[in-house]
DNA sequence: TGTTTCGCATGACAAATGTCATATATATGT
DNA sequence: ACATATATATGACATTTGTCATGCGAAACA
């Protein structure tokens, strides 16, 4: 099978695409260091899968997804994260991907998950079972926006100049965002999201 | 030469022993996923290299070399990290630490690397020569003790509670921090020095 | 010894924050 | 058409935050 990596840490692409390379089956055609290059080599080379990662410049992981998606690329797409955030795995779920391991898991199931993918199945990571019934993002749109911006250390005032709103609704949507996250103030709501993976 | 590899991402581990394997003049002779047992691990099978992430659980990468210059063990160390961090940086070599690399960096560059520490010398990667000049941790240790507290969310008071300390004076802290962080307040301070790595 | 610095503390004050009750206009569903 | 929900806004209030001036004892140092 013709395999694409798309991962932004240089020494985790070359490792993993060395030893993906020493498989009989699997040829690494190309390799991508952001998401608008792993496009742009899905589009050229019409791998069968490409392996993403999710935290990427410019483009990540998941926004590749999509787009393949919306394009009606035949190339299957297989995740590959850090973190077992719930907001993550439901995006991608969303997004139809066929494979979300993590990169905890040992490189064993890597290969394997390639194979099971490209032979038409669905891999996902043990421990992500989990995930699957952890709280979805309980946050509207504009509390996440707001809360985003108060995590750059900006005021209330500012916030509001920033999205053309009031500054006493920010504050109605942070306090509710502190309300939803079971914070005691926007600080600790911050760092709970971030968490979460509620924030990006 | 014998080498010991430490990182908590399984698969880069695995990775990354797996091909430093295949090189004629390292064998790994342990694998250890947090700091504590890269430790045991030094005692128990004394390598001529260890290869130490920063960012384990429980004992990070710097943690480790400096309890290894400590003991005054001949195991040489080679810090592998994803960030460029001054302040990770500047504690490593402190540390003496005779390799820094960046995880950025392409796989050649680590066999390289550690074949020039084995030899003697000492290996960095050339990126961060840039943070040979980035300014050096501004906070004072109270300071930073009380803006990571701070950072989880904790009021002054809650602060206060925790390191006996007054309120005000927790206050006072804060306040010197945001002012050397030039920062607005404390959100802002502790997403500066978050970034520069001076909270860990 | 005396002087300076450092760590910690206090009090006062303005500004920002968090909470609530309430209001309006628009959109949604029946 | 009517009821309901949603997005946004306001005002009032207690609490927390950020700043600053100042005080005190211990350590460092001349």
């Amino acid at each position: 099978m013709r395999v694409i990596i798309a991962e932004d840490q240089g020494m985790l692409r070359g490792a993993l695409s060395a030893l993906l390379d020493m498989e009989d089956d699997i040829e690494v055609v190309g390799q991508a260091e952001n998401g608008e290059k792993a496009l742009e080599l899905i589009d050229l080379l019409q791998p069968d899968i490409c392996l993403l990662d999710i935290e990427m410049p410019i483009l990540t992981g998941l926004d590749v997804a999509e787009q393949l998606v919306a394009r009606r690329y035949a190339c299957k797409v297989v995740i590959l994260t850090t973190f077992s955030r719930s907001g993550y795995f439901q995006r991608a779920m969303r997004a139809g991907v066929h494979g979300f391991l993590l990169k905890d898991a040992p490189i064993d199931e890597l290969s394997a998950a390639l194979r099971r993918v490209y032979d038409g199945g669905r891999a996902v990571s043990p421990e992500l079972a989990i995930s699957l019934w952890e709280a979805e993002n309980p946050l509207t749109d504009r509390e996440r926006e707001v809360l985003k911006l108060a995590g750059e250390g900006l005021s209330a005032q500012e916030i509001s100049g920033n999205l053309h709103l009031s500054a006493g609704t920010v504050r109605n949507y942070l306090s509710e965002a502190i309300r939803k996250l079971d914070a005691k103030n926007r600080i600790e709501a911050i760092a709970i999201a971030n968490k979460k993976g509620w924030l990006d």
